[in-house]
RNA sequence: GCGCUUGUAGCUCAGUUGGAUAGAGCGCUGGAUUCCGGUUCCAGAGGCCGGGGGUUCGAAUCCUCUCAAGCGCGCCA
């Protein structure tokens, strides 16, 4: 419809006056239906160019198009609309087409074709591939609220990339070798010591304010959580108390790290969220990668050695220091990996790479990308999606968590009071960079209050109508006449229904899954009305057969959106 | 102190590329109901879009200054 249009408009103008080159015909959809289906600004915008009002031009430009008149199976009218806009009418036969592209689409409506690359030939009609990385939360305990957001952010993006045309990939980054998974085996061996001897020694960590007493091997910046303890438990149940000697011994490390891994992966599985590959750090240091990297950034003059470490002239991106590559232990720092990886990224060819992570890591994104760029590889592909913290709110105030004590709601804890699809759904519901007020008494009703369950209800009505047309025996036409459907809140619907494929590609393109949500709200809402004002079930046949096929086009819509969102589409509630 | 993000209705938040009278849900007030699911629908009240200045046909949106909040600024990740 848009092309149609802007080569209609392209073709009146250049008769007018002399068009800017580069100038581009914009259209947008009016918020209020008096304005039209779909709007117009060139007037304005061409008023200085041809020295003239904006009305004035608007109103030739109509006189111009309709002159040689528009296809009626397409537009109705197009009417001049305040101070200048051009404002189209769709015509009904094209509502219509657009109904029955939903119906002919049903699962697959919304999708778009494969996109494939098109800026080298040579790449021929290669589908455009997407790796998304997400959570990469290193296993030393549980996912966290935080982490929940990020993984359902990552894995809905997943999907409306995958609904765009693109091959996606979902992988998860770890490091299993570093400080942190020391610290986790140092403290379950503390643990475990304490069950081997019980009368071992204790000690006292923590802050004035908040006092942990612990076993004496205990490290002092160890992981406080229940977990730490039920490993231990585990260990000694296996091994007895013969590894107490040992003081080197893998099998603390390796046997939490196994765990660990088993639980997370667990959690993932009930968002339903199902990693393609998991990525080791380790894997940057076996290839040498990361150490040639440090060489060619010496060659670039972009490295130098000082106390004993090795460090990355940031100040020559604009940071106000330089930041430390090698540690003096010899230990890279997280950045030097992170270089790696992205290289790694790119070199697999991906058209797009993406990575979701929490706001405190933003400022080390740009030392990513300028190492990348150093390097000589094109970091355009590389998008960032970054996201806000989560706040949980229960009784009108903050839940306090504290790290330090290990009092922290974890997913799993989450998805247990609230069921996965809230939990989904409240992570989707607002964009990504507000901070999340996660409101656990509104999340745990199950009342038109919540916004998933009104979503979830609609879907459930609709289907519920089914079930009812078929017990009284009413079979709807497939071919029904559907220019019948001519009601207010019938039109309504049908324009909001035909929204939805460019909702899910500009929700991709902008990595922004919670435009889908606002956007099927819409949907139930305007339903709901065509429901309560329009009765399908006893109506004469062609017209209920007519309002039939628009409240299954509703149920494919609302289907296909909380599928993206990795919501449930319940028959009934 | 510097950097990033965010300030929109009482609360939680939408607002596309700069567009027409700034929207939704909750809460509040008042109404509807012989119904295919009342987990519903309709109406109303409620706004200095944090504040000042600028850009232009036109600003919640862009620029600038300023105020406030969150996060980051480590040989942690």
């Amino acid at each position: 419809m848009q092309e149609y249009l802007r080569d209609q408009i392209q073709r009146v103008l250049s008769q007018m006056g002399d068009v800017p080159d580069g100038f581009a015909i914009e259209f947008q959809v009016p918020g209020n239906p008096d304005h039209g289906d779909l709007a117009c600004n060139v007037a304005m915008r061409l008023a200085k160019a041809f020295r003239k009002a904006p009305r004035p031009i608007a109103e030739e430009l109509v006189e111009k198009l309709s002159a040689v008149p528009l296809d009626e199976g397409k537009i109705q009218r197009v009417e001049v609309g305040g101070p200048g806009f051009l404002n189209f009418w769709f015509a009904s036969d094209y509502l219509i087409e657009g109904l029955k592209g939903v119906l002919d689409g049903a699962d697959e409506y919304g999708k778009s074709p494969v996109a494939r690359e098109e800026d080298s030939p040579a790449k021929g009609s290669r589908q455009k591939t997407a790796l998304v990385e997400f959570v990469s939360a290193n296993p030393t305990g549980p996912l966290t609220v935080g982490h929940g957001r990020n993984a359902v952010l990552g894995d809905t993006i997943a999907n409306l990339l995958s609904w765009s045309g693109y091959d996606v990939s979902r992988e998860y980054y770890f490091n299993d070798a570093g400080r942190q998974m020391r610290v986790l085996s140092e403290s379950v061996r503390a643990r475990y010591l304490a069950k081997v001897d019980p009368n071992i020694g204790t000690k006292t960590i923590g802050s004035d304010d908040e006092k942990i007493v612990v076993p004496e091997p205990f490290p002092d910046d160890g992981y406080l959580g229940e977990y730490i303890e039920e490993i231990a438990s585990e260990i000694f149940t296996k091994h007895g108390s013969k590894l107490a000697q040992d003081a080197d011994s893998e099998v603390f490390k390796t046997f939490a790290e196994k765990k660990i891994f088993a639980e997370i992966n667990a959690t993932l599985e009930r968002l339903g969220i199902r990693m393609d590959s998991y990525f080791n750090e380790k894997t940057l240091y076996d290839s040498g990668q990361i150490w040639k990297i440090v060489d060619r950034f010496k060659e670039l003059d972009l490295a130098y050695e000082k106390d004993g470490a090795t460090w990355f002239k940031t100040t020559e991106f604009g940071k106000d220091s330089d930041t430390v590559l090698i540690k003096s232990s010899g230990e890279p720092t997280y950045r030097l990996p992170d270089i790696g990886y992205h290289v790694n990224k790119i070199e697999r060819g991906f058209s797009l790479i993406i990575d979701v992570f929490g706001a405190d890591h933003i400022a080390t994104f740009p030392d990513v990308i300028n190492g990348v760029k150093s390097l000589g590889y094109d970091p355009s592909g590389i998008d960032v999606v970054i996201y806000q913290f989560v706040t949980l709110v229960r009784g009108g105030e903050p839940v306090k968590m504290s790290t330090r004590k290990a009092q922290y709601v974890t997913l799993d804890d989450l998805m247990d009071e609230v069921s996965e699809d809230v939990t989904r759904f409240f992570f989707l519901m607002r964009s990504a960079n507000t901070h999340l007020e996660f409101d656990m008494d509104l999340a745990r009703e199950a009342s038109e209050k919540n916004p998933v369950f009104y979503l979830q209800y609609a879907h459930a009505r609709i289907c519920s109508i089914l079930r009812k047309a078929e017990e009284v025996g009413f079979v709807a036409d497939k071919n029904a006449e559907l220019s019948l459907l001519e009601h207010d809140s019938e039109i309504a619907l049908i324009k909001v229904l035909q929204r939805f494929p460019d909702v899910i590609a500009g929700a991709s393109a902008a990595r922004e899954p919670h435009r889908v949500a606002t956007f099927l709200r819409e949907v139930a809402v305007q339903f709901t009305q065509f429901y309560s004002q329009c009765r399908i079930i006893g109506e004469s046949a062609d017209l209920a057969s007519a309002r039939m096929l628009l409240a299954i086009a509703s149920k494919i819509v609302l289907r296909n959106g909380l599928t993206v969102l990795g919501i449930s589409a319940p028959d009934r509630m």
